[in-house]
DNA sequence: GTCTATAAAGAGATAGAC
DNA sequence: GTCTATCTCTTTATAGAC
């Protein structure tokens, strides 16, 4: 009842996005319903379906643009030097980056069983060329002397589950501030591969 | 349709949080009807009720007994020793006792948004409790000065995290024994406090 | 203790008016 | 582009027969 008849597709595409990110964080998948979301966007569910196929591909959109942006901010920050100073830099994008997008994160994590196979695929896909962009920074500091990693690929897992934890604690109100924690972890991460 | 009439509680019971567990785990609280637990029972659907009160007992039974068992598991065989050693049997038994119930791992961890308020102040308080038995060992272990730890409940939500982490990827079939997984994570926790 | 049947509500998605 | 209305299906939970 909020509005009446209009056109909106610029503003109403981005807020469907919006509301579906919250509400599915929040309360999961497969409990919100499309009437939700609709009533977070205020329009009627019906009109949802001029911005999504369906609400599998809402999710999917969600999912794959996380994963797509964390991969470019990654490739699009890091400067290529030596192992120790790739290692900090990585610990370091990876909290502030995950901290700042705690519910996109949150679905990334949490819905993959809802995506149907084909889009699960391409999901589990980008995750494995991020952990892949770890566990390669160990494998060249084995390399070099510098690390003492017996699997790379399982220390690389060991090292993201570590700092994806972040998120399950951290707030900004909290004791700790987020460079205290990036402290924290790096002293964590730098001791857990040494040689 | 696969059976007629008869009483049979004492085996009826039990399968109904097993097969409750097994889809839970699968597809999620949310995402499974009453109807497709009958169905792995063997039952129809209002034959459940003699056994849970509603959907959500069914999962605040099953997260609540994991949470019980796995402190009463730690409290049992745990033996109180110096910090480092302490320190390795706690890294070992946590792996040990997760990788052997994968499915009630993952509803413990994903399910928490879908218990009512007052199951979930529950769930938490179980959680810390746990938590805080890592905290403390890592306190006992830096006053010894054995371990050099900023943070220790920080760190223990970490080496926590990265432990539990290992259910994610590991597989009975997979290259690596749960022998040597627990080899190299104990690895690296160890190194992750070391003074 | 389990069945069948059903109540009452809510789901995803579509059609056609405006 | 959004609305209202609706189709069709599924949901949790209960009632009463056996």
């Amino acid at each position: 009842m909020a509005r009446t008849q209009g056109s909106h597709s610029d503003i109403t595409g981005p807020k469907v996005r919006e509301a579906a990110l919250r509400l599915f964080a929040r309360h999961g998948y497969a409990a919100v319903s499309m009437r939700q979301i609709a009533g977070e966007v205020g329009v009627q569910a019906g009109a949802l379906y001029n911005y999504t196929p369906d609400k599998q591909s809402l999710l999917m959109d969600l999912m794959k643009g996380h994963m797509d942006e964390l991969i470019a901010a990654w490739e699009h920050q890091s400067s290529a030097r030596d192992p120790m100073a790739a290692l900090e830099q990585f610990t370091r994008f990876h909290i502030r980056f995950h901290s700042k997008r705690p519910e996109a994160v949150f679905i990334s994590y949490m819905e993959l069983r809802n995506l149907n196979p084909e889009n699960f695929i391409v999901i589990e896909a980008l995750r494995r060329t991020y952990e892949d962009v770890l566990a390669d920074i160990l494998r060249a500091g084995v390399n070099k002397g510098e690390f003492s990693v017996p699997e790379p690929k399982v220390a690389a897992m060991a090292v993201i589950a570590m700092l994806t934890g972040v998120n399950t604690w951290y707030r900004d109100e909290g004791r700790l501030s987020l460079a205290q924690v990036e402290e924290i972890y790096w002293g964590m991460v730098r001791k857990t591969v040494a040689a």
